[in-house]
Order: C-alpha cells, then structure tokens, then sequence
DNA sequence: TCACTATATTCCTATATCGTTGTATAGTTA
DNA sequence: TAACTATACAACGATATAGGAATATAGTGA
C-alpha cells in the first residue's frame, strides 16, 4: 500500500469519519439494493428529512453516492461496492474478536 | 456481506469512527513496520504523552492494537493488517476521483 | 527509601457535529 | 398565479471528544 502521506492521513481520516456514523451507515445500507429517492431513505432509514438531507450531501461531497434529479425527485445511488467492502472487513474483526472472547471465556 | 442490522451497524460504526481521527491513522501508520512502544510512538507522530496514549487506549479497547508491557515500557502493535486493507480501499476511491476529476478537466 | 522514567488517568476547555425547527427553493398541477 | 410536494439550507441547542496541564501509578536503580 501507499505509505499513508501526513496528507493523505487527513483526507483518509475525512472518509472513515463519515462511515463513523450509524445514520450514515443506515443510508448506505438502504441504497444496497439500488437508488432511492430522499423520501423512501427516510422512511428506510428513520431519518428525518432536513437530517437525511444533511447527510446525503456530505456522502455525496465525499463521493460516497451519485445524485440524480428527475422531477421533483432527487434519486441517491451507491458510488460503488466497495463501500461494503470495507463493511465485510470490519464485520470480520468484529468475528475474529467474539471467537477469540469466547475461547477466552471456554478457557476459564 | 452481512446485512448490516441495526445493532451491528452501531458497533462497525464506532470502528469506523475510531479510523476516522488524523491522530489514530498516524498512530496506526507508526505501527506499520512492527511494535512500538509508547515514547516511540509519541516520536514517529508528534503526539503528546497523554494524547497518545489515550488514542491508544481507544485502538486498544477496539481490538486495533495489541498491547505488551515489558519492564518501564509498553509495546503496542497492530493487532491485523487488514486496517491496511481498509486504508487502501479508501486510497482506491481516492484515486478513482481524482482521475474522474481529471478527465471533466480535460473535456472542458 | 528516594529519585527517576515510562505510561496512564483525571480534569478542563475549546471545538465539532448531531438532530431539530423553521424557512427557502424548485418543480408540479390546477 | 396559487397551492402543493420534495428537497435543501440556516440557525440553534445539546452532546461528544480532541488536546493540554496536572497528577497518579508502576517499574527501576542508587
């Protein structure tokens, strides 16, 4: 990998802060299947409006999802799957960690 | 993947967050070619005694870094490298943006 | 025991950001 | 134009957290 630059720390940083967010992470979920207007993410989603608003703009400034006007509509869209790669890894410390608490705990 | 569910999405959410600090990706850099102990770390960084040593409680109670007191000295390191995976996804997308941007550039 | 070093912890302040409320804008339909 | 809908934006309060300063703890050696 590239050395991480005293740079590119910050702009990497920027990214990984915005996936730090259970409301962000909820809209991407709900984008999984496809794009979605504003409205059907906030019915998914729980969000309010002004606050699903908010989030998808800084998803989008950061390249996280494409945006599509259509109408009255604005439909959101993933901007790629590797955005759920990076899910996949984290679920997978987060499988080594509990296999390890549990042989811990069987050791005991 | 996993579907994220509701509770699993708080849990990777605090990871991401906790990758999601200038100072923590340092840290974790700083770690990139073995372990470390603290002072090293504080060199390598720039961070303060007290500051670095709480983002390493945090990496630590996330399972990032593994930790191993010898005499005066503890030594942290990196408890996987897939963190270094993650960091490349991002740098991925990085480029893949940069790139994009460059040819709008181009065809403007 | 005393002095010293390495690390951890506590307290404090400043800043950032989440979510809400209210409002503005743009597109649609009558 | 007027009324309505979908989305964006601005302002605000509340909470979280980063970093600094001071202190505490633990290990070492004289």
């Amino acid at each position: 990998m590239a050395k991480l630059s005293p740079a590119l720390v910050e702009v990497v940083a920027e990214r990984f802060k915005a996936l730090g967010e259970p409301a962000r992470l909820r809209i991407l979920t709900a984008l999984r299947e496809g794009e979605r207007t504003v409205s059907e993410i906030m019915n998914a989603t729980g969000l309010s409006q002004a606050n699903a608003s908010k989030h998808l703009q800084l998803l989008h400034s950061l390249g996280f999802v494409a945006r599509r006007k259509e109408g009255l509509h604005v439909y959101y869209a993933l901007a790629g799957r590797d955005i759920f790669r990076l899910c996949d890894i984290m679920c997978g410390r987060l499988e080594q960690e509990t296999t390890a608490r549990r042989k811990l705990m069987s050791r005991a």
